[in-house]
DNA sequence: CGCATTGATGGGAGCGCTCCCATAGTTTTG
DNA sequence: CAAAACTATGGGAGCGCTCCCATCAATGCG
């Protein structure tokens, strides 16, 4: 046994040339095997293979890189100013849905939280020399700059949701506005007459589709005229507080409101607490709809009516568009527009409406 | 320009050697440099940091890694059965934490779900080739093998929270002990008689510390002559489901239980709807808490008296343990047993008690 | 004052792999 | 039947880095 000097870190196992002998072939027969490359003899093929499996081979990620000049890895970006985000099961059925599609190809995960300006430049550089062959963005400001960063760079990103209307960078989204507009025509076609909405934060994109189907609801059901819009709307900003002060406000300018669409289910939380404190009723004397179908939604009292998006699904979509992106590279390099896809939302009914 | 061949992908930054060239030194002194080693003139080194800086040098991971024989990357293991784990803040804390730790070295985090069998496989030949430098493992069942396989082969590794008394894998943990005693001592001194407890599933280490934790402080109270274990106690399973079944089953048995410990905020929430259902109030009837301070808690009518763990700061402390095994690998190679961390649990008092 | 010691440096060797070119064996074609 | 065209294969070159040894200069010591 070699005197363990300090460098040698790694036993790791059987390397490919040590495959290919045991095999009786060359080197290069051997990794052409392990490639699956198409120009290989069948016997040699089968020897190679039994030869991988007796030994255990694993190829060297770290010398394929270096040689191949990929990485075989794409980065999962997450900016942390978004807590909320971790507490709801969005960003762990995304997570599912990437971590499952990637387990087809042999892919590494990478996680990266953007804690700060200096996690953020880092990985910036990171992206920027290469050494992810993809990125995969979750929950992206409208002002973040980092989407177009990596397109200038030519790194292979997609996002999860629009950032706008126009947005170029290749993204993975749900119909925001579909399922507002179902929750809305649900709570019209219960029969209540006043329905309120409390909106996320206007400047995110998804917030404001969410309104967008609220109003279009509204207006498909002939209500247009009694101008919702003024009264009616109350901005919040997703979190459980926010949305107790804008349901306190609403009550205080609108008493007689008897619905109300809540931009998400944490919001919905907040409202319904407001409600419970001013004496009314969910869904009695109020309906209450959220948006998200975390589980918030089911552990509320009553259990909430919400939006449900296929958020695995969305994990797994993205994925799928990574590597779309990341095969065509090379000759897309001047594209100006990328891949996008909507995913379909669902009304889920539960007794608080 | 060169054409660009296939295999070229990386048009990767800069080379150390090119760093080199421009601070007018030797490759090996550049690399000095960048590692930090102290044999270098002050002179040398800023002129290599000015061409580092100038060029935006970032050094190839793939190159190192191959040279060092180190991946300077650690996986985070998730057993994906543990469905139930991502809904809860618990695994967002943990990972936060351990990324947050992370970020001070600049090894890579990478996340890996084991969904099946063949995931599982994979991960351990991976493992086993060390393709990674370090592995943290979160919710470990207690007949899990991947612990001691990663052992055997030589593989840093942490896992949170025990399998057993005798876990001889380096562990981070909450003290559920003392979390529960505190629990149920709160009940106590809140007056309640008849302090009932709804245990997790019992063949888990974490679980069964709960529940001795429940009779120490019964019997520090000079109740054990009440053998509260026979009628008080109720296992359940930690899901919502079975922490409604267990309360049912204890209200049929023992009508007069006016407090409930429940080794989980999930499970609460589940034997408070039996006790709704009951026509009993919470907690003028009965007095209910629970156990790891889960969004659930603060959602609940009334909310959750409940134990926290300080679970980023697991995290965080799972990677310092991580990193120190990590480094001293060589020279412990038979050492029997690992370190051991075990944190502090505190008791959040809500409306529910 | 000459030789040993220390500190800073340059650069060779090689990590395990992929790419590709040269080679040899085999088949098709004129 | 020879030349051309494939096919399967072996193995060199090199990816960008770290490790380490040889080198050279500047000290220290007897």
């Amino acid at each position: 046994m070699p005197a363990a000097r300090g460098g040698d870190a790694g036993r790791s196992g059987p390397t490919l040339e040590q495959v290919a002998a045991r095999a009786g072939v060359g080197r290069g027969t051997a990794s052409r095997v392990i490639n699956g490359s198409p120009r290989v003899s069948e016997r040699t093929r089968a020897a190679v293979q039994a030869a991988v499996a007796e030994l255990g081979y694993v190829p060297n990620r770290a010398a394929r890189a270096l040689a191949a000049g990929s990485m075989d890895a794409v980065a999962l970006v997450v900016p942390e100013q978004e807590n909320r985000l971790f507490a709801e099961p969005y960003f762990s059925e995304i997570l599912r849905g990437v971590s499952t599609q990637l387990a087809e190809t042999d892919m590494q995960l990478l996680l990266t939280l953007l804690h700060d300006e200096r996690s953020r430049e880092r990985f910036t550089q990171y992206a920027a020399a290469h050494r992810v062959d993809g990125v995969l963005m979750v929950s992206v400001h409208g002002d973040d700059p980092l989407p177009d960063l990596l397109r200038e760079v030519g790194m292979p990103a997609v996002i999860s949701g629009r950032r706008s209307h126009a947005e170029h960078v290749p993204y993975v989204d749900s119909d925001n506005f579909l399922g507002a507009q179902l929750a809305v025509e649900h709570l019209i076609g219960r029969g209540r007459r006043q329905v309120a909405t409390i909106t996320g934060p206007l400047d995110m994109y998804g917030a404001r589709c969410r309104l967008d189907g609220y109003h279009e609801a509204l207006r498909a059901a002939g209500r247009q005229g009694a101008r919702p819009g003024e009264r009616l709307v109350v901005e919040g900003d997703f979190t459980e507080e926010g949305g107790h002060r804008a349901m306190c406000a609403l009550l205080e300018r609108e008493p007689g409101v008897d619905a109300v669409f809540c931009a998400s289910d944490v919001m919905a939380a907040g409202a319904r607490l407001a409600l419970r404190e001013a004496g009314r009723e969910v869904p009695g004397d109020v309906a209450l709809v959220g948006f998200d179908d975390s589980a918030v939604a089911r552990h509320m009292d009553p259990p909430l009516t919400t939006v449900r998006q296929p958020i695995e699904e969305m994990g797994r979509a993205m994925v799928r568009m990574l590597l779309e992106l990341m095969s065509h590279e090379r000759d897309r390099a001047g594209a100006e527009q990328g891949p996008y896809l909507v995913l379909p939302t669902e009304l889920v009914r539960r007794r608080s409406s």
